[in-house]
DNA sequence: CCGAATCCTGAGGGATACTG
DNA sequence: CAGTATCCCTCAGGATTCGG
């Protein structure tokens, strides 16, 4: 991915003059960037279904079997740049931290639904794709 | 990414008892290593969007500024792995080289598409939070 | 309990040059 | 024209450690 953390941008000048959807600008482009990383979709999915709507780092990273600390932080730090997640720091000691979706978060859970009922409804298609093209890259090497 | 050239898949067993959508076997992020890749989504859009549903490797090089022969080659087999995109090949010489997306393929540009519309939506308000973010942490820098 | 800092690797992906 | 091979650099992201 390109952007996340640290990304200075280094070319401030115009890019490509009209709606050229393909410069680094395209915003699908850099959504994609965003929710493409590993566990980004896995967090706005996780919060959009949490019942009380706040969740702790602890319970979050619970729910997420296999993240790192690292990641969760830094997945959780990015979302909260980009307005979709809020956090909220109970001022107790040891801190409790709260995570929670904003409306912009959740309203990104939407086309992210539509992505996961394509997946899981087409994924098994796609497998069948690479081993039948599996079967035939072997067909090839049996050939005498 | 996990997967595209040389992803053995380790492990053949039953994946996890449910819907575990955590484990590396979860349809959503396999889907999401595929089309989170730089150039898949676009090659989907373009050729969705393509009037004669078959263009020629030059031409679809010609619509994707910025992408290289080497990329483009290996998003386009990579597709094809996937049974998303279709090959035909014309045997003259010079070889003419044909794509086209599958009905398979087809049927992925609706919830790109839904990703797309959110990006073009909502970016601009991601952009803000991005700004404020960093107002907030210069003011946390300007503080005595 | 929450998270920041550092180290290290593996893979994505760009530029270039070569083959059929 | 289409595709492959080589070189190289960047960066996601896992393990570990330190701080408040």
């Amino acid at each position: 991915m390109t952007s996340s953390p640290a990304a200075p941008d280094p070319a401030p000048h115009a890019v490509g003059a009209r709606g050229d959807l393909f410069d680094p600008l395209c915003p699908t482009r850099r959504l994609l960037d965003r929710i493409g990383t590993k566990w980004t979709s896995m967090v706005v999915k996780v919060l959009a279904e949490a019942d009380p709507a706040e969740v702790r780092f602890a319970e979050l990273r619970r729910r997420m079997p296999g993240v790192s600390q690292k990641m969760l932080s830094a997945t959780l730090q990015s979302l909260a740049r980009d307005g979709l997640v809020a956090r909220r720091v109970e001022p107790t000691v040891p801190p409790r931290v709260h995570y929670r979706l904003t409306p912009l978060g959740l309203s990104l859970d939407a086309p992210l639904a539509a992505v996961r009922a394509w997946a899981e409804q087409h994924m098994p298609e796609i497998d069948r794709a690479n081993r039948a093209a599996d079967e035939s890259a072997a067909d090839r090497n049996d050939e005498q």
